[in-house]
DNA sequence: CCTAGCACTCTCCGGTCGCGAGTGCTAACT
DNA sequence: AGTTAGCACTCGCGACCGGAGAGTGCTAGG
C-alpha cells in the first residue's frame, strides 16, 4: 500500500523533476522541503515507490524520475492546481472581444494564446462531418510513374488522388492491384486501411496508403490549428536532433487530427488527460495531451488539446485548457443568439 | 579575370556540393567528371578562384565550399536548369483542377505541392492593405502586470494590443514611456521601430516591439501558406540542435511576411534569386530564397517563394517555383473570366 | 603550363581515466 | 520497528590523448 507520507514524496518527486528536468536525487528533495527525516529515509521510501512502479532510475547511479504510472497518481490526486488568475482570464478574454468574431479567428486566436500561455503545442481541431468506409478502389494509368486512386466509399462518395510510382505498372497490372485492395479493404475504415498498408511493400503498399487516406478525407477535415511548436522544441527533453526531429515529423495538422478524441467522446466541460503510454500511438509514448471539447448547447463541435513532454506543468496546464474550452463554448453560445 | 576552365571548375564544386553537402576535394572533381588535367591542376585553379572569393575552405587541410559569391556566378551563368517535365506539369496541374476553386485552397495547395517537389520551405504570403506610419503611442495600464499599447498611425487607424510586463509600472511610468516612445518613433514604419526597439531594455523595449508589430498589424496581414518546415530540418545543414532551434523560431507567419519582398516590386514571370548575405535579416544569412509573384492582369498580388539553405538545389528549383508562380496566375486569370 | 611527389595540417574517432553524484546496504541508535 | 550515519560501489560525463585519414600547398622536374 501507497502510505500517506510516500505519496506526499511522490508528488515533491513529480514536482521537482516538472520543474528541473533532471533526476530527483534524495538529497535534493531533503533540502528544498525540510520533511523532518534524513536522506537515508527517503532514499527507503523512494525505493519502495520504485518497486511499486511509481518511479525509476535512468541508471543505478541516478536520482529518480517518474514513470507514467507516477503522473497519474499525481495528477489524479497529489498536485496542486494553479487557477487561472482574474487578471490573466482579463488578459485573455480581452484579447478575443477585440477579435472578429468569426469562429475561425477565435480557434486560431485560442491556438496561439493557449500555446503561448501553457508553452507547450496547442491544438484546435474541428472536423466535420462522419469518417465513411470503403466500398471499393479503382486505379487508373495516369503517365508512366502516376496513377490515379478512386476509392469509392459506402455512402456512394468517390474521393480520388495522385499517387507516384516507384515502378511502372500498366493498366493490367494496375487492375490485379485494385482487385485485390478491394478484396482486402472493403468495409475498412481509415485506420484498418493503415493496418492492411503496414503489410504490404512497395507500390502496392503506397496505394494502399493513399486509399487509408482517403477514407479519411472522407472527414472532410475541418480547420487545424497547431501552434507553440517552437516553444516545446526549446524544452529539454528535445535537445538531441533525432527527438526534435520526430517531434516535427509528427506534429501535422493531419497525422494530430486522427489522434486527438472525438469531441462527443469528452463532452464539454470534462478535461482529460492523456499520459504516455496511455497514448495509442507510438510516437506519443513520451508525450502528455491534455483534451477538452468546446461547443454551444447543441453539443461539442470542437477539441481543444495541448501536447507536451509527460514532464509538463499539469497543475497550471489543466485550468488553462479548461478555461479557454469553456471561454470559447461561450462566445459561441453567445454568437447564437 | 575567370578564365573559361576555371568557370566550369566553379560549376562542378557547386554541383557537386549541393549534391553532397561535404566539402568538394580536387581528387573528387577529377574523379567525377573526367577533366583532362591532374589533381594538382586542379587545387591551383581552386586556390585561384578561392582568392577570388567564390569558394573557401572550412579549415586549412579540407576541401572547398561554395562562398555566395559563387553561388552567384552560378545561378547567373553556370548552373544547368531542369525544366519541369511534362508528367510533372500534368500532375500538379491536375490536383489544383480537382480543388475546389477558391483561391485560399489553391495557394495552401500549391504551398503543400511546392514545398514537397523541391523538399524545401514553400512560402505563400498574400499581404493585403498597405502598411502605414506611426502617429504616436498611448500606453493603459490594465493590471498591475499588463498594459495596453495604442498605437495611432497617421492616416487615423488605431491599433491596440496587450503587453505583459515584468515590473509594474503605474500610470505615471506608463505616460512617461509612451512619451518618449512616441517621439522616438513618429512616423517609424515598423522596420525602424523595430530597429529602435533593439536599442531599449526591459519593458521598454517590450512595449516598443509591440508598437512595431502593430504598425506591421496595419497591412491586415492576408494569408500565409507555409509548408515543408519538416522536409528542410531533415537536410544536413540543420544536423545541431541550435541550428534546427533556430530556423524552428524563425519560419513563422509572421516574420516571412515581413521578410519577403513586396509582390509588386518582382512583377509578374520574373524570378528573384536571394543568396545568403544578399538577404536583409541576420538569421538568413545562410539560407537562400526563390521568390515569384503571382497575380492576374490587374498586377501582382502575392508573393511564392521557396526557401532552405544555401545549397540549395536552384536549378531544379528555380523553374518549380516559377512554374508554380504561372500556374496559379493562369488559375486566376480564368477564374475571373 | 602541367604534374608527380612529399611534407604538413587539421579533423575525427576511439579509448582511457578521474571526478562527482547518487545509490543501496549495513550496523548502530531511539 | 523505524530512523540514521557511514561507506563501498556504480555509472555517466567530460577531458585528454594519439593515430589514421583526408586534403592541401609547394617544389622540382617534364
Amino acid at each position: 500500500m501507497l502510505t500517506k507520507r510516500r505519496a506526499e514524496l511522490l508528488g515533491l518527486v513529480v514536482d521537482e523533476y516538472i520543474d528541473t528536468a533532471a533526476p530527483v536525487s534524495s538529497r535534493a528533495l531533503a533540502a528544498r522541503h525540510g520533511l523532518g527525516v534524513s536522506t537515508a529515509t527517503i532514499r527507503n521510501e523512494l525505493a519502495r515507490l520504485e518497486d511499486e512502479g511509481y518511479i525509476a532510475q535512468p541508471h543505478t547511479s541516478a536520482g529518480r524520475v517518474p514513470l507514467d504510472r507516477g503522473y497519474r497518481l499525481y495528477v489524479e490526486e497529489l498536485m496542486a492546481e494553479e487557477p487561472v488568475g482574474l487578471n490573466e482570464q482579463r488578459t485573455i478574454a480581452h484579447q478575443f472581444h477585440q477579435a472578429e468574431p468569426r469562429l475561425d479567428d477565435w480557434l486560431s486566436l485560442a491556438a496561439t494564446l493557449l500555446a503561448g500561455s501553457v508553452t507547450n503545442v496547442a491544438v484546435i481541431a474541428r472536423p466535420q462531418g462522419q469518417a465513411a468506409r470503403l466500398r471499393h478502389v479503382q486505379l487508373v494509368e495516369l503517365t508512366v510513374d502516376s496513377a490515379l486512386v478512386v476509392a469509392v466509399l459506402e455512402d456512394g462518395r468517390v474521393l480520388q488522388r495522385i499517387v507516384s510510382l516507384t515502378q511502372p505498372l500498366d493498366q493490367d497490372a494496375l487492375a490485379a492491384v485494385a482487385r485485390r485492395l478491394s478484396a482486402r479493404l472493403a468495409g475498412a475504415d481509415a485506420a484498418e486501411g493503415r493496418a492492411v498498408a503496414e503489410e504490404l511493400l512497395g507500390d502496392e503498399q503506397r496505394i494502399a496508403l493513399a486509399t487509408a487516406e482517403l477514407i479519411d478525407d472522407s472527414r472532410q477535415v475541418g480547420e487545424t490549428y497547431i501552434e507553440g511548436l517552437r516553444a516545446a522544441l526549446e524544452q529539454p527533453e528535445f535537445s538531441s536532433v533525432e527527438r526534435m526531429l520526430e517531434a516535427v515529423r509528427h506534429l501535422q495538422a493531419y497525422e494530430l487530427l486522427h489522434t486527438l478524441p472525438d469531441p462527443q467522446q469528452i463532452g464539454r466541460g470534462t478535461t482529460r488527460v492523456v499520459i504516455g503510454h496511455e497514448n495509442g500511438s507510438a510516437w506519443l509514448q513520451d508525450w502528455s495531451m491534455i483534451v477538452s471539447a468546446f461547443g454551444d448547447r447543441d453539443g461539442p463541435v470542437g477539441t481543444i488539446a495541448v501536447l507536451g513532454p509527460t514532464r509538463m506543468r499539469y497543475g497550471y496546464t489543466i485550468p488553462r485548457v479548461r478555461y479557454v474550452a469553456a471561454l470559447i463554448s461561450s462566445l459561441l453560445e453567445h454568437a447564437h443568439r
